[in-house]
DNA sequence: TCTATTGAGTACCAATCTAGTCCCATTTGG
DNA sequence: CCAAATGGGACTAGATTGGTACTCAATAGA
């Protein structure tokens, strides 16, 4: 099974592409090329990205995006949620009231537990812990407590 | 977005229902019966699960289904993975040489590790624990402000 | 001021995947 | 032998996803 979808793996390589030139501007033509992606689909994650306020857009001639934070502070939870929506591990994480088997599935409560433990480990990681090729890689795994510059909100 | 797909999620119910009754066999009828579900998924369900050797089949009249290990040996990622495959986050995760951005993506190696450390939230989780009310649950929510034991193999 | 450029927003389509059902072969107890 | 039960498929309807297209709004520069 693939948890990502295909949309938000694409917008972590796009955050991420960005986060490579923090202050340069780029439009969604030139991300598009610089990763192989299909240029309208860039164009979608993009303004996506934008509407959850992890990029900023600059609107018309010259216009582009840039990240709205520094990489070390925009976690790949974040990336993915504003392109998949918040991340569950059941239908009954996210949408606890459309189950009917609510009152006696006695897994309910664990997936909330275990949810919390899926969600940290994508919280841990940062834009800039995707560009460096090893750094963060013995944090994530073990989570030793002097985690250096973790996004936490 | 939702982690597990439905069918995945029914086989921890159906599993977690049956280590409730460990010695207990059950065919297909009453485990639906017992967890509400759908007769003819459930049958499907407990096929995949049998496959993978989880629990062990008993074939022709009064046959059925129980455990083939004791909760406490069973984890929920191997019950995910008996019925949606493999756990990875990414594309490039479980099919490495469909990517044909492998050589040049920058993202590819931190997916592993993130990878990794939400498979082992999942396998740390026994069916024992899921039956179990509150157990398990500090061991499994870190909690990221201090830390000390994220679920690990 | 006018125009080209670029993002915002939305509607839409095609393809894939999922959930669920059904059918038939095989096994086994009575 | 027959009924009950699993094994293992095939199959279908529906939902979801990936991707595109089109129009509107904003802005820089001529």
């Amino acid at each position: 099974m693939i948890i990502l979808s295909k949309l938000a793996d694409y917008g972590v390589i796009v955050a991420t592409h960005l986060a490579t030139h923090p202050e340069r501007q780029e439009n969604a033509a030139a991300v598009a090329m610089a990763t192989r992606l299909p240029q309208a689909t860039v164009a979608k994650l993009l303004k996506a990205l934008a509407h959850a306020g992890l990029v900023t857009a600059t609107r018309g001639a010259a216009g582009g995006y840039r990240l709205a934070r520094p990489a070390g502070a925009i976690s790949v939870a974040e990336v993915v949620a504003a392109i998949d929506g918040d991340i569950g591990m059941t239908q009954c994480s996210v949408h606890v009231e459309d189950c009917e088997r609510t009152t006696y599935c006695p897994t309910r409560p664990h997936w909330a537990a275990i949810n919390r433990a899926v969600g940290a480990a994508l919280v841990a990681v940062t834009l800039n812990d995707m560009i460096s090729p090893f750094a963060f890689l013995p944090a994530v795994a073990p989570r030793r407590d002097s985690a250096p510059e973790t996004a936490r909100t």
